[in-house]
DNA sequence: CATAACTGTAACAAGTATAGTTACAAATCA
DNA sequence: TGATTTGTAACTATACTTGTTACAGTTATG
């Protein structure tokens, strides 16, 4: 697969969590709902630590929380903690400086590169988590 | 690198076509702008004439040309001839049917993957091939 | 008509990214 | 102290992408 399944898991276990959000959530209670293993919830959640989406406890009785209200979590915010990728890639090699398209195109296509992220982070940042917990509860 | 490049070796390849309109522009000089292999280069010529954005001849004197003017292609279509993932991939692995967001999730993530892409569309649909050859050649 | 110049495409190699797995240290609770 | 749980390293397996060689088929031209 070449994109990246990773905002797809992300918003999946975020709505289990805050389904539970009277307790830690477990990573391996997780992994069974995405059908995944234990560890590759757990490297997702990290991502999500960071982006301060959830907070984190080791230990017996550790699990995972929302560290905020499900409606104050946009899908934009979960998709820049985890997506690595742009929606293209640039060419990984050098085009030919002599040529006079080779010598600019990279610069134009950066620039549209952002201009589309920036459109993708719009349009997700009209949802919210809690917008997905209600679509799961009453699927159209 | 999760993203493809592929559109945007398409760009550069079609700006370079459009920059030699009165003649047949063939793989191998396309290759050395770009800096890859003239295969790679054929390979993508042959998604973009699928989508009738370019015509090919075969044999002497063969070589690509565009089948349209350049401020009649729009990005978006290029987008659509030469990318195959999506901006987020939804996971491989089939969700838990037995918990209640694992069995809904699908569907909702399916959509807003849906509503992604017609975004994305959108918006490299306000640009053609003519304003990437405009930039080219008068960089901001 | 023979030859050279192209594309289209198959087949394969190499590199890279992603996901899954095992293992274990460190932290925490009871 | 012992059970539980996260965080993370290390490794494997898989799959995708790119690059490369090779060659059949097509076309212009002397």
């Amino acid at each position: 697969m070449a994109a990246n399944s990773q905002f797809s898991i992300a918003v999946h276990v975020l709505a289990m969590v805050a389904g539970k959000s009277d307790e830690r959530v477990k990573s391996e209670y997780l992994a069974k709902s995405v059908n995944t293993n234990p560890v590759v919830i757990r490297r997702l959640l990290c991502s999500l630590q960071e982006a301060k989406l959830v907070v984190s406890h080791v230990g017996a009785c550790g699990g995972t929380a929302l560290a905020r209200k499900p409606e104050e979590i946009k899908l934009s915010e979960v998709y820049k903690a985890v997506s690595r990728g742009e929606v293209f890639a640039l060419h990984p090699n050098k085009p030919n400086e002599d040529c006079p398209v080779g010598k600019n195109i990279e610069a134009i296509l950066c620039g549209l590169q952002k201009e589309i992220d920036k459109t993708i982070e719009c349009k997700l940042g009209e949802y919210t988590l809690r917008d997905v917990i209600e679509m799961v509860a009453h699927p159209a």
